[in-house]
RNA sequence: GCGCCCGUAGCUCAGCUGGAUAGAGCGCCACCCUCCGGAGGUGGAAGUCAGGGGUUCGAAUCCCUUCGGGCGCGCCA
């Protein structure tokens, strides 16, 4: 509807231009937009009043210039200028109309559009470390990442989504330790606990199975274990006492057996985090490992070519990037002087993969904690000769959880955070997925956990549920009655929608497919869920105020038509939120 | 100290590529079904858009600055 009003000033523009009447350098673009109050019109442009200045003219002179100018539409029933030089749109009965039959006629791939124009995308979001379970701050970008990832989709993107899995560094070689030692524990052995290690029970649980299933395979004597182990805080220092951990375990369990450890935690761990994102709705193209990034050389490959260009140098012992060079703030290490490559080396080696697949735009979704990284990888694709713009970082911030009006505390370390899967069980799939995506994600978010539980009048998924389901509630009513929707017959009737609640229900409608284009192009799905709400009263004002089954057999099948294209639209865009649309509650 | 995010109604937040009278939900007050699901609807009270400057036809929106809050500034990941 806003296109082809578009293309409709357009054409009056460039006839003006081309008959001498308006001198301009170049075209200036159009903004329409819609209008907040109705007497101004269902549309209007401001383009008379940003061109008047290089027009040498006034703007509502140019306003009318562009109205008198303007192509025949049946679009339209008429222009006003108005204001200062704003030009007014309203719009025909037909071609609200029109957008109504197109509902019905596109169904699910209504809204969709090709404003993406196909470019490849790599998506990755959540790839937390698979040391634990998911917490609720994971479950923000997964819900985030997902419904961005749909929304690209439906906006003409090629999207390959896909989670980065750590599989090499440090933390693992902690989750490793952590739970040779509990299973050190079962063995009978009187082990201490390092306070650095990972606290949560599933750490036993991961323990437990491999006695199971190991027996004493794994055993050690305790005191041969701690034999020479720096002491742990407070007395020492937990890094350097963890870290001989480590060692210990490397060392009295060989490498063989200290990997099937290493591996065995870690398939557990991922295990669960799948589980767990497929069952809150959350899918994968792809599952991307670290470590293959290692064992093929890449990473090496990444830093001999920064040290080929001389962006390399070596200072006490370690290798150092000069992203400084590329407007970071100071230089990062790549190599350390124990010789471990640095997290940042594989993931500009990662991000390199990424590219030489044939990606042109890399969509990376981050906690907000992790922003200081952003101009290192930057600095890193401009080093290797890459467009650093084609790295777009999302940051997803913080999300609070406040239960009975208190603040929840959460820590990783201590085990003593809310889970994504604990969340899930409290306030279920569709309100947790929905109350992700309600805030802006650079927005701190307070996620009210009384709030998203209660199924009830205060809770926005419920709400627009409702007007699905009571959509349907009336299609059940239909047929009870006997009486059958002939769409045909709507179709040819919609000019009898003249109640103003139709004509608010149908201007909504309208908006959607402007809608999934802004939200798609800006990256967010907020807007999406905001939307969903505005239609959902528009839908419960109009079936409070009118009867949709009614005598008067055309009346009936065009208004049917209509809540059933109101209909479609709740199911099309809760989808894209990964919200189910159910047709009962 | 430096960098990023944020500050809008009692609470939680939209609105920010400048546009007409600043919106929604919750909460509060008063109402609405002989009728398709009341998990609904109608009306009302409620604002120095943190403060101060600037840019211009026009600023919640852009720029500068002050104040307040969150996060980050490792040879951790």
């Amino acid at each position: 509807m806003k296109q082809q009003l578009k293309e409709v000033v357009e054409s009056a523009l460039i006839e003006l231009r081309k008959s001498g009447a308006l001198q301009l350098e170049h075209a200036p673009q159009i903004l329409i937009e819609r209008t907040r109050d109705q007497s101004h019109g269902d549309f209007a442009t401001n383009v008379a009043l940003v061109m008047a200045k290089e027009a040498h003219t006034n703007p509502r002179e140019l306003a009318q210039l562009i109205v008198e100018t303007m192509p025949p539409s049946d679009q339209l029933v008429r222009t006003e200028i108005a204001g200062p030089g704003f030009i007014n749109f309203f719009m025909s009965d037909a071609a609200y109309g029109d957008v109504i039959r197109d509902v019905l006629r596109q169904g699910e791939l209504f809204g969709r559009s090709q404003i993406g124009g196909g470019e490849k995308v790599l998506m990755e979001y959540v790839s937390a470390n698979p040391t634990g379970p998911l917490h609720v701050g994971h479950g923000r970008g997964a819900a985030y990442g997902a419904a961005t990832a749909n929304l690209l989709r439906a906006a003409g993107y090629q999207v390959h989504r896909e989670y980065y899995v750590n599989d090499a560094g440090r933390q693992m070689d902690i989750l490793t330790a952590s739970v040779w030692l509990r299973y050190l524990d079962l063995c009978g052995e009187e082990v201490t606990f390092p306070s650095n290690g990972y606290q949560g029970d599933y750490i036993w649980d991961i323990a437990a199975t491999l006695h199971r299933e190991r027996q004493d395979m794994y055993h050690h004597p305790a005191d041969l274990v701690m034999d020479g182990v720096p002491a742990d805080a407070p007395d020492g220092d937990k890094e350097e006492h963890i870290d001989g951990l480590i060692a210990q375990a490397r060392q009295l369990l060989g490498e063989e057996q200290y990997r099937q450890i290493h591996d065995e935690a870690m398939k557990a761990i991922l295990g669960d985090i799948r589980d767990d994102l497929a069952e809150f709705g959350v899918e994968y193209d792809e599952w991307f490992s670290e470590r293959s990034l290692m064992d093929d050389g890449t990473v090496n490959k990444v830093i001999e070519r920064l040290q080929k260009s001389g962006d390399i140098y070596e200072q006490n012992g370690a290798l150092w990037f000069r992203s400084t060079n590329y407007g970071d703030e100071k230089d990062r290490v790549v190599v350390r002087d124990n010789g471990l490559k640095t997290y940042f080396a594989s993931d500009i080696a990662y991000h390199m993969n990424k590219l030489g697949r044939g990606f042109e735009r890399m969509i990376d979704i981050w906690g907000a904690d992790h922003h200081g990284y952003v101009p290192r990888v930057r600095a890193a694709l401009a080093a290797m000769g890459e467009q650093p713009e084609q790295l777009e970082v999302l940051l997803v911030q913080f999300a609070s959880l406040y239960r009975g009006g208190q603040k929840v505390q959460m820590s990783t370390r201590s085990g003593s955070f809310v889970t994504l899967r604990e969340l899930r069980d409290e306030v279920g799939i569709d309100a947790a997925r929905f109350f992700y995506v309600l805030r802006k994600s650079e927005q701190h978010m307070d996620f009210d956990l009384d709030l998203a539980r209660s199924q009830s009048s205060e809770n926005p998924v419920y709400y627009i549920q409702y007007a699905h389901a009571r959509i349907h509630s009336v299609m059940r009513q239909l047929k009870e009655k006997e009486m059958v929707w002939n769409q045909r017959e709507g179709a040819e009737n919609l000019h009898l929608l003249v109640e103003s609640h139709e004509k608010s229900l149908m201007v909504a409608i309208s908006r959607y497919p402007e809608l999934l284009e802004s939200a798609a192009l800006q990256r967010e799905p907020h807007q999406l869920a905001h939307y969903l709400r505005d239609l959902a009263h528009e839908l419960h004002t109009y079936y409070n105020a009118h009867h949709f089954i009614v005598e008067d057999q055309g009346l009936r099948n065009s208004r049917i038509m209509l809540i059933s294209a109101a209909r479609q639209i709740f199911a099309n865009g809760l989808a894209l939120l990964g919200v189910s649309a159910p047709e009962e509650m």
